[in-house]
This record gives structure tokens, sequence and C-alpha cells, in this order.
DNA sequence: ATAAAAAGTTCAGCCATATTGAACTTCGAA
DNA sequence: TTCGAAGTTCAATATGGCTGAACTTTTTAT
């Protein structure tokens, strides 16, 4: 391991975590690095152009080359415009929120969604971030995707929550991952994987109050979602 | 400057420039990289998730996390959809295949596009990439950037192209820039700025046959199209 | 407006760390 | 199955990055 190397890319990451824009101080605590150290770093970041700064305040902004980048390394609309008619199947079929996300590094992003047209009804979480620990989607990356698990849980996977391991394997046993009331009281959650050339590229998920959704329901909801994204 | 930092990106940005994926020995090559060195770094952005590999092949591949980054950093599909009535007022006024370009690293990235409907036209480039040096746009940019004339250029300008210095000097001054079939014989451009809070974010461009463009007109559709980028 | 505090930057020396080449293993073409 | 090419491991070495102390700039408080 390349100690710089993965230092500068926790910076860029903890940069990104702040919203776009950090203090050095703010960068040198959160990443544990001294100050000097932090600047080095994000001096040549700058110099390169994945870090740029702006007249009136001292803050370091990600910058635009990442870009360069992250269009090739994939493209969200891409994907999203290829699952956007399962995704209104589910809608329709389901009548519950609906939506698809992908794993974004060590968390979840939410790359569409529909929301339910009932009054008691899940919120759509578009364009939000979520940890991949305590979601019935995240659960659902931790069990497929093996590199991630090793990287997110490692060895101390107990510290994070006890029985985590146990339901990542339950998880990956049944296929399709489940939420009763772990991530929020009152609101329980499926989700089914979209494998594509043999690897999880993202996830199809549905949400709503337990009272409309009991295990039951949500197992049977489980086959309808795998029979829509079976199709695709 | 941090010497691995800067490798490190470097060999993701040779990746990305090999389409997404490429071989050890190509990294190296590319990079002046010896392989052993190379193999360092690449198994480090593998352990972080920024590189990835296929079972089948030897390859690297661009990882998944990048884009972690990458949605926050910016996200080209706002853009796009800010910079759209201002392109398609411009189609309609000028009639030529216009465009939206950005500076993406060290190269331009076509974000958007409408062809002109006559029938000689020039095509759209609407996803492909360009150098920054030799296009109207590219000009623009380096003209209304200090930070990437200076990474670009340097010291050694006059290697690239001999007047080249004159010639980005010449763009900053007018505002706007030019291209009389240096890209391509018998085809001219035009390229204004977009500047957004104090900085040049993205430029519009416009071209087509030199025989319906020429100097004159050029500069009076720069007149046109600066009028339309300002009322953004 | 001024001063004090906080934040950011520079520098030179030292030691940890990345680099290196050589040896070894795995992969892929013939 | 063989052979050549590509990828990986390892230990020694010198390089290059880290560090703390001193300095400058920016921000906040009075």
């Amino acid at each position: 391991m390349v100690q710089s190397v993965e230092r500068a890319l926790e910076i860029l990451e903890c940069i990104a975590h702040a919203g776009g824009a950090a203090h050095l101080n703010e960068i040198a605590r959160e990443t544990r690095l001294k100050p000097t150290t932090a600047h080095n770093i994000l001096k040549t970041l700058h110099a390169l152009g994945y870090v740029r700064r702006r007249e009136k305040n001292t803050r370091y902004y990600l910058g635009d080359r990442i870009l360069n980048l992250a269009r090739v390394a994939g493209n969200d609309s891409g994907l999203r415009r290829t699952l956007r008619p399962a995704l209104e199947a589910m809608a329709e079929q389901t009548g519950e929120t609906v939506f698809v996300a992908v794993p974004s590094g060590d968390e979840v992003y939410f790359l569409d969604a529909i929301e339910s047209l009932k009054p008691l009804k899940a919120a759509s979480q578009e364009g939000q971030r979520t940890p991949m620990v305590g979601s019935a989607i995240g659960l659902l990356f931790l069990a497929h995707i093996p590199s991630l698990r090793r990287r997110m849980l490692g060895p101390h996977a107990d510290r994070i929550g006890p029985s985590i391991d146990a339901e990542i394997d339950a998880t990956a046993e049944r296929g399709y991952a489940l939420d009763q009331e772990n991530y929020l009281p009152g609101l329980n959650c499926v989700a089914v994987p979209w494998i594509d050339d043999g690897e999880v590229r993202a996830g199809f998920g549905l949400s709503g109050p337990t009272r409309r959704l009991p295990l039951e329901t949500l197992t049977e909801l489980a086959e309808t979602m795998s029979g829509i994204v079976a199709r695709i």
C-alpha cells in the first residue's frame, strides 16, 4: 500500500463527504493527518486540478478534473435510463415507493425513485447518500459484493453491530435483502439486486409503512420485483 | 508535490484515456514508470476500490468509487439542463451547428449539441473529447483559465505550436475564440464563454463551413451568442 | 479599527517509505 | 505442452515525504 496515495484519496473523499468543500484543519482532523502533511497533499491535488480554491475564502473544493475520470468510469444517467422502465413497472405493480440505488464507495447512492401515491408513504431519497450499514439496500450490496464487505467490515465486524455478519449471510443466502424497522421504526423495506455481466451493478428497493408491509407481503414483493428485474 | 500522488492520478487518467481498461505494462509504458512501481500503486488503488479487475483477464479497470467523488464534484446533467435553453436559442438564431463544452482535465468534453438543419453542416461531437490545443473552444478555455494554461503550456509553449501563446493572448483580449480552418480545413468556429460566479464553467461553440462563415460573420455571431449567454 | 486568535503556509533535516531490479509465478498464444 | 510475455513478490537502498517550529495571512472579537 502506497501511503500517500491512500491519504490523497482519503482527503478527496473527505472533501466530498463534507459536501464538496472543506478547510485544511477540518480535513487534517478528519483524516488524522498532521496539517502540514494534509497541506502537502492538497497542494499536489491542487496543482493537478483535482482540487480547487476560490478567491473569497480559504476552503479547498473538489475540482472538475475528477469528472474526467468519472465520465469514463461510468455514467449514472445511462444506467438510470436503462433501469427506469423496470422502476416504473414496480411502482405500478406494487403501489409503494420504489427506488434504484448503487454502491458508491462506502455509501449507498440513490439514483432514481418513484414515490407511492398513497397518503402514507416512504419519502423518495433520490440524490441522497446513506451508509452501507443499516438499510436493506446496503445489506444487499454487502451480501453480493465480497470486496466491499471485506473493506467495510473486515475482521472487526462486531464493532459495528452484533449479528451484522449473520444478517449479511442470510441476505446472501436468500438473494434479496429485508429491513424490518431497523432503518426507521414503522418502515419496512425489501431490496433486490440487478446483476449484469455477473456482478451487482445496482439494487432496486421498495419501502413503505410496516402496517401495509408485513413479512409475508415483503417476501411476495421480493418475488414480484425479482421477476421484473429478470426482464431488464 | 507529493510524487506518488501525482503518479497515482496519472495512472487513473491513463486508464481513463485507454477507455477504462488497461494492462499493467501499457500503463507503465505510458506513464514512464517501472512496472513494479505502477503495480504498487495499482495495488493500492485496487485495495481502495478506485480500480478493479475482472476474472477473465488481467486488465485493470476504473472502479466505481471514483463516482463517489464525481457525484459531489459536479453533475453534468444539471449543467446541461441549465444551458439547454441558451443552446436552443443559438441554434434557432444562427441556423448552424452549436454546442456546449466544458474543460475536463486536459481535454475538452462536449456536453451537448444541436446540429444545423442545413444540408452542409458541422457534425455534433456530443460526448466526445478533444485536446485543449487546436480548437476554438480549447483556446477559449486556455485564455480564460490561467491555471489551465500554466498546466498545459508551462514554460515550453512553443514546442506545441509556434505563436500559440500569442493566439491565447488575442483570445483573452477579445473575450471570445476564433478558429479559421485550423481544426479542419473548410470548417470555421467561434466560441464564447459562460462565466458563472467569476469563472468560466462552460463554453458555447458554433461551427460550420468556411463559405457560410467568413471572418466578418464569425464576429457578428460572437456578438449574438454573447448576448444570449448574458441572459442565462 | 485594532488586536488577538485561528487558519494556512514555508522550510530544512531526518527517517520512514516508496522505489528498484532480480527472481519467481502465472497467464496466454501457438 | 511449451515457450514467451505479463504480472507479482521481495529485500536492500536512497529517495522523497513527513515532521515540528517559525512565519504569514485570514478571520473573529472587541
